[in-house]
DNA sequence: CTAGATAGGTCAGCAATACTGACCATGTCA
DNA sequence: TGACATGGTCAGTATTGCTGACCTATCTAG
């Protein structure tokens, strides 16, 4: 696996760089979504049922048009999951006080506690990954993701994501 | 979607910052796949497909065994896909030169340029986040995400990621 | 040389996720 | 009233992944 380069060419170093940043993406994701895929797989619901759950829960009496365009899906892939979580008592459901089509989106208490569960999983990872690479090295890390997405979506995600905290 | 909080309570801060930290590997990952996939679906290939060629692309040689424990699935998945590329002559394969049991794994020029097209999207997207935020926010970017893997994994990804550079 | 381990393939069956397309019910609002 | 929007549902399909079972070729140790 030799590969030749010229050490002096910058060309080179910044496609290595770019490459760096793919292929960190792809094992950060691997290892970030496994785990808890085991953990899924134990309450028979799938990653899927995790997103719903987890983006209800973080923004509370949401819509499904809202929960939509967070997960990017179609309403039939949402609709299969929100009915499964619905039926085993994860999440209820109310018409909206204004438009009455509307449904709004709750976690029950059952709903609360899995996806505590859940999450906190995926968040002693982040606490230990913050805790050895320090406050300066998480901003850095903000940054990029922020720079990574669309820039069409790059405002309401910011504001989405700092939004019920600071 | 009022939540209450109190502002001097460290422990809701640190929720909340490692909320954000899920919500972002959720929505980078989302962004970063989506214009991909659009590309691939043109080539009639999937996201598995396009994990294949990168990492043969990344590891040229490798054997099936070797891509097996980076892509961390099982060989009948893998083998499925390695199929579909050697069928459409992306992939060529030689056996081992010690251990001819092995089959070693390599892009062929339609391969590469194929491969080259795709990285080449997502390369300009990190190339564009890295460009807005810094050199410094990329090592951040870059020490977070070997924090969020896997402490069996790191040693060897890092190993890897820098592997054919520097 | 033989036995067991290893690299890899293949077949069958199954599940989760997501898609498109078509169609319907219910509300809102001009 | 009619156009539009929210949402559900049914049907069919593709992709990706899994488990389990079994096969071949090859290597290696005794």
């Amino acid at each position: 696996m030799v590969e030749t380069r010229s050490p002096a060419n910058p060309l080179f170093l910044r496609d290595e760089e770019l490459r760096q940043g793919i292929e960190l993406m792809f094992y950060a994701y691997r290892d970030f979504t496994f785990e808890i895929d085991q953990l899924l797989k134990h309450y028979q619901l799938g990653r899927a049922h995790h997103r719903a759950l987890y983006f209800i829960g973080r923004h509370p009496g949401q819509t499904v048009g809202h929960l939509l365009s967070i997960l990017k899906v179609t309403k039939q892939s949402i609709s299969r999951v929100l009915k499964d979580l619905l039926e085993q008592g994860y999440v209820e459901q109310k018409s909206g006080p204004r438009d009455r089509r509307e449904r709004r989106l709750w976690l029950t208490e059952k709903g609360q506690a899995l996806e505590r569960e859940l999450t906190d999983r995926q968040s002693q990872r982040f606490a230990r990954a913050y805790r050895e690479t320090g406050a300066e090295a998480v901003e850095g890390f903000r940054k990029v993701m922020l720079g990574l997405l669309d820039p069409v979506e790059r405002a309401e995600v910011d504001k989405r994501v700092r939004g019920s905290g600071r």
